[in-house]
DNA sequence: ATCCTAAATACAATAATGTTGCATTTGTAT
DNA sequence: ATACAAATGCAACATTATTGTATTTAGGAT
């Protein structure tokens, strides 16, 4: 699931959003892509621990901006991440698929497969996105919970 | 759109979930129900400066696990607070609706009426609910960009 | 009406998440 | 190699939320 790219590749991402190629922003991409679930600072944080938690912040932050990933908020209302399809573009996302939040393990997931219905809002609701949540279990935490009742 | 209700109903509300009838319950709940948009914890503070900010917290804890309110976080990740249905029980919220995030006053309004269609997810993912978020404009203020405009 | 007790509130302290300003370092174009 | 803009690191601060505890209060028992 999760999307395998090398290192050469996320130098290309960054050069072609006009951004420089560090440390820190190449290790943020390569820890985003080689996961299926999405990304909070403190999920970074705690990993890469020699790099400043603003530097984090910022380092998603542009990230975000430049269309090469979206927000999601969890549902304990942290800011996650994930990365975005190849049809983001530069503040104009395409994240209208559903987000899973699993209540267990607290894993965000993108499951983009799934497109979302057009809804008709009430009059004078103008809509610019949409974003479908649901939580519940995920396979993991799904699987292990049967495992345990069986 | 907003719903009606004098001080003995909110004095009902409280008794029949167990919660002593106190002044801050009964100017929150009277507060939450003048408007048809969600109330955050700030919010509350910014009116009610006389009563304590974790007080505040405390009321919005409680509603919510007795089923007064739901939360729902806007696009800040700051959790804000809206009335539920009558069909809200304790633990148990039916709040599938959608949830319209204004991105001008950020305010954020239930969409009550809309039902929302069920979508099946992947195999594996287990849901027990459902809400959909939409971000735009609201009727006040697309009226008044377009009033601008023209 | 008064008293008693559990519940609710106020206050203080702390935690987690996020932001801003500025000095220092670094990538990259020249 | 140099210079400059961009990025990082560090310090300080802001906001939102939580926890502990003393005090007050609502509501039932007497």
């Amino acid at each position: 699931m999760a999307q395998v790219k090398n290192n050469y590749q996320f130098e290309d991402m960054l050069q072609k959003h006009n951004l420089k190629k560090t440390a820190p922003r190449l290790r943020v991409l390569s820890m985003m892509y080689s996961k299926n679930t999405a990304t909070s600072q403190p999920d970074l944080e705690s990993v890469m621990n020699d790099i400043d938690r603003v530097t984090l912040y910022r380092i998603l932050n542009v990230f975000e901006e430049k269309g090469i990933i979206h927000k999601v908020f969890d549902l304990n209302g942290t800011a996650n991440y994930a990365v975005c399809h190849s049809d983001c573009q530069e503040n104009h996302h395409h994240d209208e698929h559903l987000h899973f939040n699993c209540t267990v393990c607290k894993n965000v997931y993108c499951l983009n497969e799934l497109n979302i219905p057009r809804l008709t809002l009430p009059a004078g609701f103008e809509a610019e996105g949409f974003t479908i949540y649901a939580s519940g279990l995920c396979p993991k935490c799904n699987k292990k919970s049967t495992a345990k009742t069986n």
